[in-house]
DNA sequence: CGGTATCCGTTATGATACTG
DNA sequence: CAGTATCATAACGGATACCG
């Protein structure tokens, strides 16, 4: 974001409100906050997490926990042995989070079904206009 | 989505749902959710929402629209007018989801001071790590 | 084990110009 | 007014190789 243009009538609070909607409202965000929010150690070690959430790159995993662990939502403990040990584990504030976006993510498990068939019924009127799986 | 890669061990289900998350995790769609459900009369015309969600560019809009109509989230009042009139309304499965979009929405704009903060406090522990605003 | 560094194709998106 | 079309670029994210 780096405060692209800053609309009018819009300070940076507005503009910094947007980056943290970017970082939170991110699919392996949410699917990282709510599988540590899952596990009953509240702790996760990185292989797991990896485990844990399918599909999910070494690369994003990395990328993904640095950002939450940069926006105070979750801790790295390290421990440096051998072979080391790393384990992650949400703050207060990721605590406090995974509320509201447990809720969303579940409305998606509850209700994908009909945006599916949503979809299907449309691409079905409009064949030329928005065709793309 | 367009079905990547199909993880191993995961069905076209686990897949679809992903899609559905890319698409409703997503930062525009939620900023016009929560709009749509703010306003008293229901609906709202393009420019409206154009006004309402500041720093989004016409052709965002409109791709997010079209997403949001094809997932059976708002529906697309075409009004064959001189000048033409549009408005947008959410839909049954839209106001349901308005519920827990609004929920993380609002969490974002209540607490987005201390992820500010934490981001301070990160950035000067690891300046080279991740510098990024 | 838990990363980091690099390459590189795909997608997302802003800017701009044009239209019914 | 409410788009559509096109272009250029930035960001995303997978694959791969290497390291402490």
């Amino acid at each position: 974001m780096t405060t692209p243009k800053e609309p009018p009538g819009h300070g940076e609070d507005d503009c910094a409100f947007r980056s943290f909607l970017d970082r939170v409202a991110d699919k392996w965000s949410m699917l990282i906050v709510v599988t540590l929010e899952q596990t009953p150690k509240q702790r996760m070690r990185f292989s797991a997490l990896m485990r844990a959430v399918p599909g999910i790159s070494q690369r994003m995993l990395t990328t993904t926990l640095r950002h939450l662990e940069r926006d105070g939502l979750l801790t790295r403990h390290f421990y440096p042995e051998i072979p080391p040990r790393v384990e992650y584990e949400l703050t207060a504030l990721g605590k406090d989070l995974k509320s509201p976006m447990g809720q969303l993510v579940r409305w998606i498990r509850f209700n994908w079904k009909a945006i599916k068939k949503a979809r299907g019924s449309f691409d079905r009127k409009k064949p030329g206009r928005d065709g793309r799986v």
